[in-house]
DNA sequence: GCAACCGATTGCAAAACGCAATCAGTTTGA
DNA sequence: TCAAACTGATTGCGTTTTGCAATCGGTTGC
């Protein structure tokens, strides 16, 4: 574990923990992706990362207390991550970087759905969202009293995207 | 300029403006610490960023629409380094970054008062110094209208920290 | 039994990084 | 006037990180 710190600032003390070019994307899958299994991350991320890289991140985050592993019952060889309190309250950081990400760079549409929904339901959607975050990963009760859960109306939102889309390709085809 | 992305994520499109380790920290001596010009920002910043390394991002940083670069009236030689207004509205996500690291990461007082002031004064005082930022560096009239500037405020703040703990580590050595 | 899948690991080339020395032009101060 | 200090960089060079492809031993489903 890497111990010596370039300064005690907590901007520079944040980037060293995911200050690079995969550590957020990894926990972005996990977070919103709903991705647990080394073969999930690898495979389902659309930037496509490298299986070094990524065991070298997930051992990373761990060790930085981010993440932790566990054996998955269901098949001996199988490893389940799960995210730790400390990645949990990245959620709002997250919204805030796909909000500033909506308005200053080329996003696609499919991909920012989900920034976007997050950024309208704004802290209190946050809130449930890491609350059920909490309950899958820490294994919190969560009183979520019959509210639909955050990842389905995340999810929702992208396929009503994805169908518009397809739609309207369709037309543009037809015509 | 470098137009090729790895996908159209607003979260992955973000990582690639600042996912590195020296953009954000030269970004928060801009913002936070009124640095303008090339030796400022290499002398200044305390993680001690190489020269080759910062002329490369200011590089970057410009053509990616986050600084403007002039030349200073006052030297021949100078030149000033100005925030665009995409650079400025990172201040609420610098704000939450430094929260979080305050609360999970080995931060030191004195760099950390700042954080927790910006933290404290929540998103009224965060318009206002995105306000008093834009008047410096965009030329924008500001309606500052008496109160005292968000940049007094944490300069203040950050020396109070620094007159303490001289104190205190007097009363050490005296004692 | 055997193909598909599991979480990695290894080898290797390319790129990025970090450091120190250096540059030519400008300003300052004696 | 003239040297020293300072301006924003640039160059060379060795180290580290990255990205890609192939591969590993073990597990599971059929």
């Amino acid at each position: 574990m890497k111990t010596e710190h370039r300064s005690g600032c907590p901007i520079n003390l944040s980037l060293e923990v995911f200050g690079d070019r995969w550590s957020l994307i990894i926990l972005r899958d996990m977070i919103f992706g709903g991705k647990r299994h080394f073969r999930e991350l690898l495979n389902g991320s659309i930037e496509g990362i490298a299986s070094n890289i990524l065991a070298d991140r997930l051992k990373r985050l761990m060790e930085l207390g981010m993440l932790t592993k566990a054996d998955d019952p269901s098949h001996k060889q199988k490893a389940i991550y799960s995210l730790t309190e400390m990645a949990i309250t990245l959620v709002p950081i997250m919204a805030h970087l796909g909000a500033w990400g909506r308005v200053w760079l080329p996003v696609s549409e499919e991909l920012s759905i989900r920034a976007e929904l997050l950024e309208k339901g704004g802290p209190p959607l946050w809130e449930q969202f890491m609350d059920e975050l909490r309950h899958d990963h820490l294994g919190t009760p969560v009183a979520a009293a019959g509210r639909p859960s955050v990842r389905a109306t995340l999810q929702a939102g992208y396929e009503a995207v994805v169908a518009r889309k397809a739609s309207s390709a369709g037309q543009a085809a037809a015509s």
